[in-house]
DNA sequence: GTCTATAGGGGGATAGAC
DNA sequence: GTCTATCCCCCTATAGAC
């Protein structure tokens, strides 16, 4: 049960929260709606389809990291910096019980999702990728960051590493994906 | 539709194929029965409850991986030649359909499946990880692997990166996942 | 081992009252 | 915007005939 101030954006935290925690397959309006406290056809009134709902929680969070990069707190750090943030994004995951990124939530259920989903999470997991390639290219130029290859590639590894090692701490625990982080900092000081 | 010598082998199989696919939440009895050819209910005469039918999937695959790491084929192996065999396995699925690892399937719906599930995951990975770490450590030991840290941690890494790279692919392609191979070597040599 | 039949539940979604 | 009521489908699972 929770407070309503907005129920639209309020629908929106509940299902993101719920996708990261049982997948697109794994949970249903009428979870939603038992926590909201109303009844399952008022969730329909704010989002007529599942598709419509998963699609909007996606596309939330597109806005959200678009609006941090843009933001000067974040785009005026280092690439040091710039890194650690982007892993505090992960590790606030695992805090909060031991949720996983959106992107490997919905990428692992991919071929029984809608594909106006799958749509938005290739589009988000683009627009990830892109700002992390950049983040290494910077971080190499300035000497922080050593590593052989393109930076392509290593933010392609970079992300994949984190998005598998929440996914893996579920199984082993918090310690394992804390681990990962450190490896991949340490593979960057070669 | 399948050819049937073995009704409980293939079912194995086509319940493997389904879970890499489509997740555990996204394939059912029916789906099995249909390719099989036969009923919903001769599906239930051989793995009784679905739990059933997941933990046989995964026990199967466990000790597949055991005879493999233990046949001599591997065992004799460089740790060079361990690594490349272990990440063709992983080609392998990317290659067969798209298909993503068992162990990152269940547990991006780790809170959505049966219990008895879980434990079956987490034994697997363990098992991997171990594998993995052993391969590392000997192939540093010989001076073919050069990396910071331990082992241990750079296994989860890896492990975790091939994971990751197998899902990131179903939305950008198989190019991504080889190109985090191709990075994952790299960050060996230093 | 596989079939038919069926129970029993949950899911997504819609219509119409308030 | 939320409710009640309802539809229809799919799902897991079981009983009993063959």
């Amino acid at each position: 049960m929770v407070k309503i101030e907005n129920s639209k954006r309020t629908i929106l935290n509940l299902a993101e929260s719920l996708l990261q925690d049982k997948g697109f397959n794994g949970f249903s309006y009428a979870h939603i709606a038992a926590e909201l406290g109303v009844k399952n056809a008022a969730i329909h009134y704010h989002f007529p389809s599942k598709e419509d709902l998963g699609r909007a929680v996606i596309q939330r969070y597109r806005d959200r990291f678009k609006l941090w990069i843009n933001n000067t707190r974040v785009k005026d750090l280092s690439p040091q910096e710039k890194l650690d943030w982007f892993f505090s994004i992960y590790t606030d995951m695992r805090s909060d019980k031991g949720k996983v990124c959106l992107v490997g939530s919905m990428e692992a259920e991919f071929n029984s999702i809608p594909e106006g989903l799958q749509a938005e999470v290739e589009g988000l997991h683009k627009e990830l990728l892109k700002w992390l390639e950049a983040t290494l290219s910077e971080g190499r130029e300035t000497g922080v960051f050593k590593f052989n290859g393109e930076p392509a590639n290593k933010a392609a590894l970079i992300l994949s590493s984190v998005q598998g090692a929440l996914q893996m701490a579920r199984a082993l625990g918090t310690k394992k994906f804390r681990d990962v982080v450190e490896q991949a900092k340490l593979d960057l000081l070669v």
